[in-house]
RNA sequence: AGAGAGGUGGCCGAGUGGUCGAAGGCGCACGCUUGGAAAGCGUGUAUACGGCAACGUAUCGAGGGUUCGAAUCCCUUCCUCUCUGCCA
């Protein structure tokens, strides 16, 4: 959520970031944002008067009755009565302001950095960079779930049967292998300094609206309704939110935590071969990092973290590039967001396995995440985060990249985390 | 799940109707003191909103009520702890 403080003093900056993001009815939108803030505050300092006097009044009388002046004292208290009735209406007036200002506040996405190129979909992302060579398959090779059923190292139709599709069953080596990435992504990450953490994999409504999944995408998370508690669609929401409410020291900086966690989403109006497999599924294992960070650092922390992702793919050997999302296509909450995809040579397609963000002070003025600057105020920290990594996408690039007549041969980095060399 | 106790500032903790945004202590910051440090002494130390500012308003888990006036009384709700039950 943007400060209306910044809407209002950065009009146009807010109508050129929103333009960049294809928002229609941006003008109108501002424009009511900031007159409801305006209206806001004006119902705010009168009520404010109002209380004053009421609050003065109310020690008179105290003081009256004290020295017995109780006629006095009657006098002063039908005036506050009538102060009472009119403060009343308009804390009533004051909260439906705020909520309206509140509701459009939320209708509001992030500020794309300048940097974020202009488009209306996924087209029109930047390539910025790719390496990794694309093997040339052997005569047959298979896609991914055709080389799962093979092996019989995941079972999409058990899942079926136990909990539905998009809940596959890992078997054998192919379970072997997911604990392998955990782990191998989990040590690369705590070497890199990211401080490993275990947190709820459910969340409650605070913390959804903290990092900003409620109310946009109130649809794509399970929700137990018993206990108003939602699954955990990225180990982002907890993690972030154990910042929720925190006024950090300057010092403190930089935060960076990681944590495994599996990931649950609805994916309600997903269909097609694009779902296929691994492709997407309604639960997945990944491994994330997050990072609380000084306005001044983050976007240098934002390089790093992409720079970290890019050692751990090239480490697995992986083809891939990296894409600098566009204004029609970056999340509502990011102001810069990069995009790793893995190369499926069998399906001939691209695979999002990462997606690095920098979310400036957007999450952290929902969260309240603040900490003391050097003047002694407290102003907004930066958050960021990113996959490091996602794993279906990742397996299914390693099964269908590594896959020989004879097998699938595991990267040498994972060699030691799974035990074994090949998968046949 | 049942019974009981409790939620106050960064932390501990006092406060049962007015002068309480809240004693006292700890912590922290600055100053004095010192060769330097510790101790000691002094000063300061919540957050949000409005205002150029002075200052005003709100906040004692949250929401509502009683009252001229609520941290304090009443209702609802959430959370924590203890015991019992159940259980990996």
């Amino acid at each position: 959520m943007l400060q209306v403080a910044f809407i209002r003093e950065n009009k146009e900056i807010v109508l050129k970031g929103l333009a960049k993001r294809n928002i229609k009815n941006a003008e109108e939108l501002v424009a009511k944002t900031i007159s409801a803030d305006e209206e806001r505050r004006a119902i705010q300092t009168e009520l404010d008067a109002i209380l004053a006097e009421s609050n003065k009044l109310s020690k008179d009388i105290g003081q009256l009755f004290k020295s017995g002046e109780t006629q006095k004292a009657d006098i002063l208290k039908k005036k506050t009565v009538q102060l009472k009735d009119k403060s009343k209406d308009l804390t009533e007036t004051l909260q439906n302001k705020a909520t309206e200002l509140q509701e459009l506040l939320y209708l509001i996405p992030n500020i794309p950095n300048e940097i974020v190129p202009g488009g209306t979909s996924e087209e029109d992302n930047q390539n910025i960079f790719q390496e990794g060579e694309i093997p040339t398959l052997h005569k047959g090779a298979l896609p991914h779930w055709e080389l799962a059923k093979k092996y019989d190292i995941i079972d999409f139709e058990l899942g079926n049967k136990i909990a539905g599709a998009g809940f596959p069953v890992y078997k054998g080596k192919g379970a072997k292998l997911q604990r392998a990435l955990i782990n191998y992504f989990l040590d690369k990450n705590t070497a890199a300094g990211y401080e490993e953490v275990q947190v709820p994999l459910l969340v409650n409504e605070a913390s959804g609206f903290g990092t900003g999944q409620l109310p946009d995408k109130e649809g794509q998370m399970y929700h137990d309704a018993q206990d108003n508690l939602y699954l955990i669609p990225t180990a982002e929401v907890p993690v972030t939110n154990i910042f929720r409410d925190v006024i950090l020291k300057e010092d403190e900086f930089p935060i960076c935590k990681t944590a495994y966690t599996p990931c649950f989403r609805r994916e309600a109006g997903s269909y097609g071969a694009h779902v296929r497999g691994l492709n997407r599924l309604h639960q997945f294992d990944k491994v994330e990092i997050v990072r609380i960070e000084h306005p001044t650092k983050s976007y240098e922390a934002l390089d790093s973290m992409v720079n970290h992702v890019k050692g751990i793919l090239q480490e697995l050997n992986l083809p891939y590039r990296i894409l600098r999302l566009c204004g029609g296509d970056i999340g509502f909450t990011s102001a810069l967001t990069y995009d790793f995809e893995v190369f499926s040579t069998a399906q001939d397609r691209w695979l999002e396995v990462s997606s690095v963000s920098n979310f400036e002070t957007f999450q952290a003025n929902r969260l309240k995440l603040r900490f003391k600057n050097n003047e002694g105020k407290s102003e907004l920290a930066h958050t960021l985060n990113g996959s490091s990594l996602a794993l279906p996408r990742v397996l299914a690039g390693l099964l269908e990249n590594c896959q020989t007549p004879e097998g699938i041969k595991i990267p040498e980095a994972l060699v030691p985390y799974c035990g074994f060399e090949f998968i046949n």
